[in-house]
DNA sequence: GCGGCTTACGACAACGTTGTCTTATCTAGT
DNA sequence: ACTAGATAAGACAACGTTGTCGTAAGCCGC
C-alpha cells in the first residue's frame, strides 16, 4: 500500500485502464456502467484500477455515444431575487447530485438580452437536456410548453397551473393552505381581512386567492374587491399595497400576503404607520422564508416544502428516463405545507 | 418564401446540411464556427440551409472532438437562501449566453451527501467545465483551490480574500466601502457605533470589518469589542446581535451589520425594544438587497454590484480560454460600488 | 458425446463533431 | 508563360465512450 498515485491526472481514458486491467474496454465500460456479464474477480480488479487512477469517464464521449447527457435544466422565468429561485436549486441539486447528474440554469427571459422565447428554444436545444424542471409561472407559459415538447425533452413540472395530463408534476395544495389561514384569521374574530395578491401570470398565487375567498364564503361573508389588490412578490409591492389598504376608509384588520416577501413589505408599511402589531392589524405570510422568522412580530406563515418539491421532480425526471416513453407516465407528486403559527397574527383589538 | 420548415426535428446534423449545400461538412463546420476560408457565396448559402432546418450542433460531439464543453460552473459554498447566490447567477447567466455557454451550478456542501470536498471534486471532473467561477467563502478555501488546480481547471474568484496572484479575480473594495459607511454615522455625531460582523470565513465580511475599525481610528476613536459581535450574514442572527447590544448598560446609537439580511433582524430587534428609528437607533446594512427598499424606515446601505462582478468573472474566463495558458493572464478587475443613502441613519436624538 | 443453454468477454462500428493535412483553383509577379 | 503564394474546399483520422453482435468456454441433460 505505497502511495503510488500516478503523476498529475492527464486525462486517464477507458483505454489505460483496459490495458492495464488486460481486459477490452467494453468490460471496462461495462464494470463502470455496473452492467452484468462481468466475473466478481474481473470486476473487482478492474474497480481496483479505476479508483487507484483516479479514472473518472468523459462526460461528453459517453454522451455523444449513449444520447444521454447527464445534465438537467432547471428554468425560471427569471434567476435572482427570489428566495424560492434558491430553494428549488438546493432541492434538484440534492436529487441530481444523488443520481450523478448536474444542474445546469436556464432563464427564459434574459433582461437585455434579444429574443426572448425563441432564443431560449434554441439555447435548449444545443444543450442538449436529459430533462428539464420548470417552475412557475414558466411552467404554464404555452410558448415554453410547445418550445421543449417540439426539442422533445421529458419534462416535469412544479406547481403548475393547467394542462395536468401534460407531464408529470409535483406540487402543493396552495388553495388549501390558503383556506386554512384565511380561516385561522376569521376564527381569530377577524372580519376584515384583505388579500395582496401575486403577478396575474403566477398560478399558485391565484390559487391562494382562491383559497381565500373560498374561506370568507364558507364564513358567509362576500370577499370586497377592495379588500383584494394585486401585488407582484416582491416586498416593495406589498409595501404599497399595504399602504393603499391602511388608507381605506374601512382598513382591513389583518391582511394576508399571498408571499412572504410581500408580507415584509406590510409589516414595513405597518411601521411606518405606527401601528402596533399584531393588536393593531395581523399580518401573515406564504412561503416561510428566513426573513419571515427573523422579523418582529415573527411571521405567522405556511411553510412550503419548496426544495423537496424540485428534489421530487428531479427525481421523477431520473425514474423516467428508462422508460420508453417518458409522457406515458403522467406521476403526480403532492407535498405538504405546514402552517408557522408565530406572532403576527392575533385576535383583533375592540 | 413557403411555409416549408421540416417535419419534427428528427435531430439533423451536419452531415444533413453538408448534403443539402453540396459540401463537405468540414465546411458546414467552418460556416457554424465562423472560421475563415469559405467564400462568401458558400457561406450564405450554407447558412441558409442551417437556418431552415433549425440546425443546431450536437454540444456533446462538438466537445469530445474540440475539447470544450462550453459549459461553466459557479460554485457556491451553499446554494440557496442568500439574495447573493441569485445575483451571480443573473450575472454570470447573462456573460454565458452572450457567448453560447451553460451555466452550470455546483455546490461544495450538500447537506445529507456523504463526502465533501472530495465528492465535490469528482463532480468536478466529471462535468468536465471549461472553467469554473469561485465565489466567497469558497473561492479560499484551500482543499477547494487545489482540487480545481489538480484538475487542470481555469478558474476566476469573486472577491477573494488572499493569494492574490493566483488566479484572476473580480473584487470591489469592500474595506473603503465600509470605511464611508462608518465614517458617515461618525459625522452625523454617532459616537457608541456597533458593527455587527459576518462568517468567520468570509472574506468580504472581514474587510468590512476591517474599514469600520479604521474609521473609527481614523477620528481618533477606539473600537471597543462589546461593540463588534459576530454574526453569520442571516436576518435572524442579525437580530440575535442587535439583542444583545441593545441590552448593554451603554448601549449602541448606530448599528452598522455587515450585510443587509442582518441589518434587517437588527430593525426587528429595535422593533421589539419599541425603539423609534432612526431618532433612537440608526441601523446601516451592506449589499442593498430589494428587501432593503422596502423596509421601514427604508434602510441606507451600500450597493454592491455583485451581477455585474459575476458577469466580468465570467467574461474573463472565457476571453482567456484563445490563450494557451490561462493561469498566465492575472486579469483583475474593480467594480464601484454605491453608497444608498436612505431614511434609516440620522444624528442620534439628543 | 452431442446439442442447447448460459455466462463472460471481446471486436468493431457507431455517435457528430473538429483538427490536420492535402489538393485544386485563382491571382500576382516576373 | 511559368512559378510562388494565397484562397477555398475536401478527405480522413481523431475524440472516448456505448451498443450490437459474435464467440469461446463451461454446464446441463440425456
Amino acid at each position: 500500500m505505497r502511495n503510488e498515485d500516478p503523476p498529475v491526472s492527464t486525462s486517464v481514458t477507458i483505454v489505460d485502464i483496459a490495458r492495464q486491467a488486460g481486459v477490452s474496454i467494453k468490460t471496462v465500460s461495462r464494470v463502470i456502467n455496473r452492467e452484468e456479464g462481468v466475473g466478481a474477480e474481473t470486476r473487482a480488479r478492474v474497480q481496483a484500477i479505476i479508483d487507484r487512477l483516479r479514472y473518472r469517464p468523459n462526460a461528453s464521449a459517453r454522451s455523444l455515444s449513449s444520447r444521454r447527457s447527464y445534465l438537467i435544466g432547471v428554468i425560471f422565468l427569471e434567476v435572482g431575487a427570489y428566495y424560492y429561485v434558491g430553494q428549488v436549486q438546493v432541492g434538484a441539486m440534492r436529487a441530481c447530485r444523488r443520481a450523478g447528474y448536474h444542474l445546469v440554469v436556464e432563464q427564459v427571459r434574459t433582461p437585455g438580452a434579444m429574443g426572448g422565447v425563441q432564443a431560449f428554444a434554441q439555447s435548449l436545444r444545443e444543450a442538449r437536456f436529459d430533462g428539464v424542471v420548470l417552475t412557475p409561472p414558466t411552467c404554464d407559459d404555452p410558448e415554453v410548453l410547445a418550445a421543449i415538447e417540439t426539442a422533445g425533452l421529458p419534462y416535469v413540472r412544479i406547481a403548475p397551473d393547467r394542462d395536468f395530463d401534460r407531464s408529470p408534476y409535483v406540487f402543493m395544495d396552495d388553495r388549501a393552505a390558503a383556506r386554512e389561514q384565511t380561516l385561522r384569521l376569521w376564527d381569530m374574530g377577524h372580519r376584515r381581512i384583505a388579500f395582496i395578491d401575486g403577478p396575474a401570470d403566477h398560478g399558485s398565487a391565484a390559487r391562494r386567492r382562491q383559497g381565500y375567498v373560498e374561506a370568507l364564503r364558507e364564513r358567509g361573508a362576500e370577499p370586497r374587491p377592495e379588500w383584494i389588490v394585486q401585488g407582484a412578490f416582491r416586498s416593495l409591492s406589498g409595501f404599497e399595497a399595504a399602504e393603499g389598504l391602511l388608507g381605506l376608509p374601512e382598513p382591513p384588520t389583518a391582511i394576508f400576503a399571498a408571499n412572504d416577501e410581500m408580507a415584509m413589505g406590510v409589516l414595513a408599511a405597518a411601521a411606518k404607520h405606527g401601528l402596533s402589531l399584531p393588536g393593531d392589524l395581523s399580518v401573515v405570510g406564504f412561503d416561510d422564508t428566513p426573513a419571515a422568522e427573523a422579523a418582529w412580530p415573527r411571521l405567522t406563515t405556511i411553510h412550503q416544502p419548496t426544495a423537496e418539491m424540485a428534489e421530487a421532480a428531479v427525481d421523477i425526471l431520473i425514474d423516467g428516463f428508462g422508460d420508453e416513453r417518458f409522457r406515458g407516465r403522467t406521476a403526480i407528486r403532492q407535498l405538504d405545507y405546514t402552517p408557522m403559527i408565530r406572532d403576527s397574527a392575533a385576535p383583533p383589538r375592540r
